[in-house]
DNA sequence: CGAACGATTAGCT
DNA sequence: GCTAATCGTTCGA
């Protein structure tokens, strides 16, 4: 990969082992981006996940090789990112939910519509928002421009709690944040 | 073909 | 804390 040693991620692996290693890393679009402090896994066993009832037009991308981007819209406004992972054909992947904004905070603010730094990319939608994703990297392979993803530099304290949004199998903890950051979508339990 | 429903966010109480 | 906004996807008839 773009980080010196081979898929340091191992996306080949479940979703729910995936997530908490992408907590501390950072990603970046064409520069823009920082340090990731949260993620959910979501599997294709799992009730919440897009990929439950097998493929489809929107998900396909999930259903394609690990360390791809799955990209689709929410609620008809906004965008999610996800990272595909386990093997191709099973329909796993990490939601990036929150980013703490490290570079490109001018690009990031005028995106946004906001100066409050805290409101950047807190939030699946806000990220794709300040970091300028859209379907159009839908597909596209997260270890190659635009796209930049390094392994955290130091060892992380990750925590991780029930998923949010969601209204199905509410009580499994597949949400993973960087503990005591303020730059979550919300506060982890 | 129609209808319900979101892996959300902003704005107001 | 509560709700409107907004539209592609998915599912039932």
């Amino acid at each position: 990969m773009s980080t010196g040693s081979p898929d340091p991620f191992r996306f080949d692996e479940d979703a729910w082992l995936v997530a908490p290693r992408l907590v501390g890393a950072i990603l970046t679009v064409d520069g823009v981006g920082g340090r990731i402090v949260e993620v959910e896994a979501y599997d294709r066993s799992d009730p919440a996940s897009h990929t439950f009832r097998g493929p489809t037009r929107r998900n396909a991308a999930m259903f394609g090789p690990p360390g791809r981007v799955y990209v689709y819209r929410s609620y008809g406004i906004h965008w999610c990112f996800n990272i595909v992972c386990r093997e191709e054909g099973h329909g796993a992947g990490v939601l990036v939910r929150a980013i703490e904004p490290m570079h490109g905070l001018d690009r990031m603010r005028a995106r946004r519509g906001t100066g409050d730094d805290r409101l950047l990319c807190a939030g699946p939608g806000r990220v794709c928002q300040a970091l300028g994703i859209d379907l159009g990297h839908n597909g596209m392979p997260v270890d190659a421009p635009p796209f930049r993803l390094l392994p955290p530099d130091s060892p992380v304290e990750v925590r991780s709690g029930p998923r949010i949004g969601i209204t199905r199998a509410t009580d499994v903890p597949w949400r993973f944040g960087l503990a005591g950051s303020r730059f979550l979508s919300r506060r982890l339990p």
